[in-house]
DNA sequence: TCTTTCGGTTAGTGTTCACTAACCGATTGC
DNA sequence: GCAATCGGTTAGTGAACACTAACCGAAAGA
């Protein structure tokens, strides 16, 4: 299979990066349906319908940057929890990798937890299937750690993703430096994951 | 002062309660962009134009919807940590106040971090003045038990919130037992904020 | 009783906005 | 060189929707 890659198919790949950057951004920034193409369209340099030619529409856009977080997360996690030989050795390394991913990616994670539903259906169903399994690999890993039920566990879970991913909603805190930042949340997030009822 | 209360008036408050529930109920399911006064008067049983007879519009509902659950937390909040004895009493107090509310009211919880910027500049002033008051509440709360500088307490409450506040986004939790539930959010909190890096 | 008030109605109105149509000039590939 | 492709443009188009206008019938109050 041969790769003609020319200026212009180097150049539309760069225009399609910045489209979906700045859509991320602006999406993060006033909700997805506080954002008109237009909007999206300015803010690469281009203007309003020059969008259609990278993508098939709006909520295409949404779909590709919502999904490329959720599968980001899944395969970054994966990585993460195979290396560590105990189980609190792999606990610990998904959430420093959760931790840094907020910290480096707030604006995605701003999106994914408050625009999913504007997912068309296709979409909708990849992002649900991917967070399934981000959130199974985080109880499977935790289970060994703490004895309670697979719903206390995936309660658990669920309340650590809000406690690190609560930083894209917290600007002041955000504007600490990042190494600090991190600290804290790794040590609150791994004594919420164990404590004891 | 006379209060000539009618049967009109007493219909005219409660249509007016429905619709601010309804407006919060539909704002936390679809967003506030998501949401038409045509949607809000048909959930009352009444037909578009006629929240107008309740509300001057569509952002004074938000408006009246997020002041009035930031002002609950305030003055909750100020009430249950005036009890405590000690600091880790008034510090247990706040949490098992906050994961009460956030419990029993997910939906606004949800329409707070979710739908603040669409806010009015009035309102959206009112709103954060009540929130920086409840926040410095809690920083003031932890500040004995932790020793940390500001911006670190900040960041430890704020993450706290977060923990607690991710009930309403998860459907499955939410299903649990609502007692279980809150059980295991006091503990993570708790153990969070007071966690040692 | 009879006028006023009031909470509702239906029928616009103007705007925003996703998306389409039609066209244009430069790059590509033969 | 030259036709096809492609990424851009401006000018619509149609739908959604916040809000207004005009009207109506019943409750309030003198």
């Amino acid at each position: 299979m041969t790769t003609p890659v020319t200026a212009r198919d180097r150049a539309k790949a760069e225009r399609s990066d910045a489209i979906l950057r700045e859509a991320a951004r602006l999406f993060a920034e006033h909700g997805y349906n506080g954002v008109s193409l237009e909007d999206i369209g300015a803010a690469v340099g281009v203007s309003g319908p020059a969008v259609y030619r990278h993508f098939t529409g709006k909520q295409a856009l949404l779909g590709a940057v919502l999904v490329k977080v959720s599968d980001d997360l899944v395969t970054g996690g994966t990585k993460v929890a195979s290396d560590g030989a105990t189980a609190a050795e792999r606990m610990r390394a998904l959430v420093e990798f959760h931790v840094e991913f907020a910290l480096g990616h707030a604006e995605v994670i701003r999106v994914q937890d408050r625009d999913v539903a504007h997912l068309d259906a296709r979409d909708h169903a990849e992002v649900r299937r991917l967070q399934r399994a981000y959130i199974e690999l985080w109880i499977a890993t935790l289970a060994p750690l703490v004895q309670a039920d697979a719903d206390e566990l995936r309660l658990r879970v669920q309340a650590c993703f809000g406690l690190i991913n609560s930083t894209p909603h917290s600007t002041r805190a955000a504007a600490r430096r990042h190494s600090a930042t991190a600290t804290v949340l790794v040590a609150m997030a791994e004594s919420a994951l164990t404590a004891t009822t």
